[in-house]
Parts: C-alpha cells; sequence; structure tokens
DNA sequence: CATGAATGAGGCTTCATTCAT
DNA sequence: AATGAATGAAGCCTCATTCAT
C-alpha cells in the first residue's frame, strides 16, 4: 500500500525492501552471526561491520550504538524463534509429545546456535551499564512460551496441582540456557539429548496418569 | 626445595605467604570480584590490577595473560565451591534432605555470585581462542559433585532405574546455571527460589517412594 | 528574475519567504544557537541540523560547508547588532550618555550571547584552514561601529587630540569581545557590569571637561 | 635527594628528570604549540601525540583525558607567564613605567603566542562539559597579578579612589584577552600596540598628577 | 619480584561531506 | 529542494602485552 521507502523511520520496523532496510538487515544478521560465533566481546562494531560487508558508520546511524544493535539482534532472533517453536507446539496435547517436539526444536537451536545469542547477551549485559534491564525485557517471550508450554502439557494431569505452572516454566528456560551453554562450550551434544530421552521416559509416565488428551484448548467446558 | 616461587627469598617462612603467593592470591581475589561486578568484558588487565591494588604487568608476570589469570579464579572458585558442597551434602540421605540442602547452597551461590564467575567464563570462552577447552576442563568436578548429589539423593528408588544418574546430573548442573543466570540479569531471586519450593515438593513425594535412608553416617545412634 | 533562489517556484510571491528561504533561516539561527551553547567545536553540522529540525545535507546544499554556514550565522549576528547598536547611539551626544547606552547593550549582549558568536568564530578559525580572514574581514562593522560611538562621545572634547579615534576603537572591540569571553567562562555578569559602573564615572569627569555638545542632530531644538 | 624516578605519581609535577617527566613535558609542550597552531578543536589526541612524537595512548596514561593534558598545558603556560610578568613588574613605580613594561611584555607574548592558548582555553571550554570550571580556576593568577600591576601603578594617584583596582585588573585582562585574539586572526600587531602608545601617553599624564614615586615596597614605612 | 612507562591495535562514536532518489 | 543513506577519516579512549629498571 504505501510505497516502498516512505514508511518513516520509527515506523519501518517490517521488513519493507528499501535500502535503509537491506542495510539494517544485513547488519542485524551480521550481529546474530558474530555474537554466534564470536560471543559477547567478539561482537564489535568493527566485526560486525566486516561481517556485514558494510561501513562501520553505519551501525550508529541505523541503531545509535554496538548496544542497540545487539538488542535488535536478540528481537530478530527471538521473534523468529518464538514463530517456530508457536507452530512446533500447536496441537501438543500430552507430555511425550511436547517432550517430541522439544527435542527438534532443541535440536535445531544447538545446530544453528539460536540460543546461544540469548546467553551471549544475557552474560554481556553484565559488562555493559544499562543493557540488563533491555535484556531482561525481552526475555519475557521465552517465559510466555514456557508456561503456555508447560500449561498444554501439564494442564489436567496430577501433577499439575502440585506444580505452580509459572515456577516450572521459568526453570524450563533455565535448563534450556544451561543447557545450550554447556553444550556450546564443549562442542558435545550428546549428553544434553540424552537427557531429553529421559524427559521422554518420564513424560511416558505422566501420559499414563494423565486424562486422556482431548482437543487442547477447550473454552467453555467446565 | 618446593616448585612454587620462593626461590630467592630467604625469609619464606611458610610454603605460600611468600610476597609472591599474596600477590598472585589477591590478583585471584581481584579476578573473581572483577568477573562478578563486570562480567567477562569488564575483567581487564586494568581493571583486575586496580581492584587488586597491584601494578597491571603482575599478571602477566605472575600468569602470563588475562585468560589464564581467569582461569585460576575460576578454579580458586571451583575448588573453594566444592568443598563447600561436599561438606553440605555430606550425611544427606534423602531427596528433600538434598534439596534443603541444596536450596541453602543456592541461595548462599546467589548472594555471593560464586556461580557468575563460572556463567561468565563459559559465555565469554566464545570470545577468546583456546579458552573453550580450558573452561570445559574445569567443569568436570561440578559435575562430579553433582553425579554424586543425585545418587546420594536418588539411589534405591525406584527413579534409579528410569534415570540415568550422570544425566540427571547434567541437567541439574545446566539448570543450576541457567537459574543462576537469569536472577543475575534482573536481580529478582524469587522466581528461581520458588522453584526449590517447587522441588521440594516433589521430594516429598520420593521421599515417600524411597527406602528407608539405610547406610548413611547416623552419629547419636547406638 | 531576482537571482536568489526563487527559479523553479512559481508561487514564491514574496521575495525570501520560498521554503528555500525558510530553510536557510532555519539553518542559520540553529547555528547561532550552537555556537551560543556549544563553542565552535560543538557546532556540528548534525548538531546544527537538529537544532533547526532539519536534514543535514541541507546544509550543504544551502551553503556548501559548514564553515560557511557559520560564517552566515556570523553575518546575521553582526548585522542584527549593528543595527540595534546604530539605533542605540543615536543621539549620543556626551560620554556618560554613551556609557549609558553601551551599558544597557553590553546587558543585552550578554543575556542573549550575541557576542559569543562572535568570540567563537574567532578563537574557531585558528581549527578551520581559510576561515580566518573571512572572519576578519567580518569584523570590519565591528570596528567601524565603535569608531562611531567614540567619536559622537569624545569628539572635540580635550582628550581628541591625545587619543587617535580608531584606536581606541579597536580597543573597545578588544574590551567587549574579552569581557563577554570572561563573563561566559564563569556565568558571573557582576565583575564585567561594574566596570561600565566605573567607566560611568571617568565619563562624568569627561562630561565636565567637554563641551556643551554641538552639532549632533537636534531634533526639535529651533 | 630522592633518586630520579621513585617519586610517587601524585607528587611528579615538578620536573624531575625521569622519562616520565620528559614524556610529560613533551606532550604538554606539544599540546601548547597545537593549541597556538590549530586552536582548540585542532587540539586533538592524535595531532598533540603526532607533534610530540609519542604514542597516542601516552596521553591517557600520563593526563587521563585530552581535556587535562589541556589543562595541563593552561598551567604551564600560566605559570610560566606569571613568572616572566612578576619578574618584569618587579620595580615599577609609575604608570608609564609600568606602560613600558607591559608593551614589551604583550609584544613577546604576541610574538610566541602564549596568550592564545589562554584564549583557546577560554573560547573551547564552550564545547567541552566540565572544561569551564576548571579553566575559570586557573584564570585566578592572571587577575591576581593585573591587579598588583594596577596597584603598583595607580596606587596613590588621585585615580585611586575612583577606581576599584579589582575591577580595572579584571577589565586589564579582558582587553589583554581580546587584543590578543584580535591580532591572531589577522596577524596584524600594529593596531594593537598602537593602543599601548596611546596608553603610554595617559600615563605621561598620571605621571605628572601621581605622587612622586619612592621606592615601591616600604615594609614598615608609616 | 615489582614498578611504571611504552606500544600498537582496536574499542565505540562522530565528523564533514557526497550521492542517489 | 529535500531526504536519507552511505563513506572514510578522525574523534577519544582502553586493550593486552612487553620491557627497562
Amino acid at each position: 500500500m504505501a510505497k516502498s521507502g516512505t514508511s518513516s523511520r520509527v515506523l519501518a520496523r517490517e521488513s519493507d525492501s528499501s535500502r535503509s532496510a537491506a542495510t539494517r538487515r544485513q547488519l542485524v544478521q551480521a550481529a546474530i552471526e558474530a555474537l554466534k560465533a564470536d560471543g559477547y566481546a567478539g561482537a564489535s562494531a568493527r566485526a560486525i561491520a566486516e561481517r556485514a560487508g558494510v561501513n562501520q558508520g553505519l551501525i550508529f546511524y541505523h541503531f545509535g550504538s554496538v548496544a542497540d544493535l545487539l538488542l535488535a539482534a536478540l528481537d530478530s532472533v527471538s521473534t523468529l524463534r518464538m514463530e517456530q517453536y508457536g507452530a512446533a507446539v500447536e496441537g501438543v496435547g500430552s507430555p511425550s509429545e511436547l517432550v517430541d517436539v522439544a527435542t527438534a526444536i532443541f535440536r535445531e537451536d544447538l545446530d544453528a546456535g539460536h540460543v546461544t545469542v540469548l546467553a551471549e547477551m544475557i552474560a554481556g549485559a553484565s559488562s555493559t551499564p544499562g543493557l540488563g534491564p533491555e535484556v531482561s525485557a525481552r526475555l519475557g517471550p521465552w517465559f510466555e512460551f514456557a508456561e503456555l508450554a508447560v500449561q498444554s502439557a501439564l494442564g489436567g494431569s496430577p501433577l499439575d496441582s502440585v506444580l505452580a505452572i509459572r515456577d516450572v516454566a521459568y526453570g524450563v528456560v533455565a535448563l534450556y540456557l544451561g543447557l545450550e551453554m554447556l553444550t556450546h562450550l564443549d562442542g558435545d551434544r550428546t549428553r544434553a539429548l540424552a537427557l531429553f530421552d529421559l524427559a521422554m521416559n518420564l513424560a511416558g509416565l505422566l501420559d499414563a496418569l494423565g486424562p486422556p488428551p482431548p482437543r487442547p484448548p477447550q473454552p467453555g467446558a467446565p
């Protein structure tokens, strides 16, 4: 509808195909790659600009600061992952199904290093004044999604009463983060994946205890 | 006699209270504090030396490089924590006792920031070539201790057969790490501690299922 | 018809209220403000454009370079001040009247920062090749006005023979400049204003010595 | 007495001949030259270091910031000039003698550009947050010296009652500053020097009015 | 052992200016 | 006329490390 390039600077968040948007996309992508490959301390303006094949000054022109670019990178990863996660969890109704889906997703995350971005930003926030709250705010979706997933798997099971969904979700995110860090550190996925197998065993138990899984969301049903 | 730097010091009475050792201790301590306060990227030679009230050059004289000093700091934290953990877990015989002890330890870790050092080193390893394997090697004791703890709580329970102790231990360390990172990020301990409460509930269930704790040392029992 | 940028604008009714002229005026005004607030080194293209609420590129489109815009700003301030000065000095016939008027003008200059622009440009000229002569040329009116004023107050007095009007005028401008700089530096007007009081005392002496002011335009006198 | 190089960093203000002091001296000298030649905006870290033939980082090692180096440069110029001024004014007892001495000094200042440093720092202070008060504080000696000089020339004359010494001194400094700026701008010393001739004429008048100049400082004489 | 000075590279950010649209 | 994107140099400052003393 709007012709490309006339969108005001503030609103130009969506991927229009203007030159500006292309540069921004390149920079965000390069920032993500730099975080994955060289960690927070290695994601410098120079390194990112080089990776993007773009003038260093453009980082500041488009994002104002390196930290803001990194936050944009985190946003990008979060958004994409949340979409992916949401699609994957759709239709999950039992613990074992959830673990199944989660395993596939986790494998993908490990291979592509998506969560590394999150982990590096969390750890890096210690070093950059003012970054902490920004990163913290961007964790919201991760918690929300985890709650959704936990709810969809555990809701109605006997554990529901014992476990506060919100707390479990917090732990799930923490565990996910920790597993990614350990795996990234030594490059050995097997130990983390073994845990998912183990989770699958437990999920089998829960499946048996739980109610015959109906169709997931049943608003209005007493 | 001793291979540790007492060489030309005539008066060095005790093995490691030479001036050299004192400096080393100061630097290690300062490195730990720098990692806690300013993260990996903030733990620079200058920052550490300043904190230690010591000349920058001494870092390189005593440790060869900043990275090596940071590793020494990690070693120090690991050793101290392992001793503490070991002492705390001694005599634990049931899941609920373990969770009890773990909660106290975790609270201490959060307050003092011990695990922050570990987390920052893991995340920072991405940015410094060659650091990864060194950090990885230093994770060994953490895994071993976690296995010990899990074993002492779960051994003999019906879950013993379903769960590979080693895998659970891996997950425990990951979770611990992730919880510390999240807590450190937003400065809110309540959500992490809620998880421990929740774990206590679960442990209560396991207590009931498990066998009356057999061997562990029972002073006072005739 | 007019050589000033109304070229392709059909509707440009008045000679200089075209859009172009408005932009130029905004930029000149913003440059003046930038010089007052942030000095020469703070009057960058970006800072000025931001202040003007206008695109950075327009500075170069309309003025060719930042230096040229700053010169235009200096021109603007000079012109406006000269008009004001001229109006104020009109009808002054004695030393004390002159000091009276000068005090009011000086106070105004201090409050509004007009002379700051001049001082910053003079000092800044050292840093920008080729700027010196341009600024120097723009000092002409200030000297001329000062001569006029000195002449109108001292002309015919016994001092007239001892003092070269032109030299006194030079000193007056220098003093004005110096007082503005010192005042601007520490934000304390009192010391500079005390000097004007003192000048008033001296002027009183000169009044007594001088002849009853003869020629100057005396409207109303038959 | 103390062997060179053992003086603590804080106290090392005086010119000892350690390597450190030599570098500092070079940097201060280079900063002065840069201010004279290229003004405040041209006195960048790079430019100064290059002029000093010294690594850029040493500026920050020795002075902490460019601004602090520039202040050290101002200190250096002030101190040296004050010594020179003090020596020159010694023994001055009449207005004409003072003007005589002042003329010689001014000529020297113009040729060497000493006051340019002061003027550039005053003007530059607008552009650098926090610099103003520091520069202002360093003006103290200039005012004090001017008061001393004015007092030694005017004290006891009939003008003494009409003129507040302190205010006149303020004006003298302002005039000196302004003359230096104007002269530096257009490279023409003649107009400023003509003013000193003019001052000499006035001083002649004052000499006649004043008391027979005794020997200047007469402590104990009622 | 310890100090402080030095180095050269690289950190983030802003500069004046140009150019395509 | 005006916009916004781009460039390359330069701004200040900190980095890890080395070396002479």
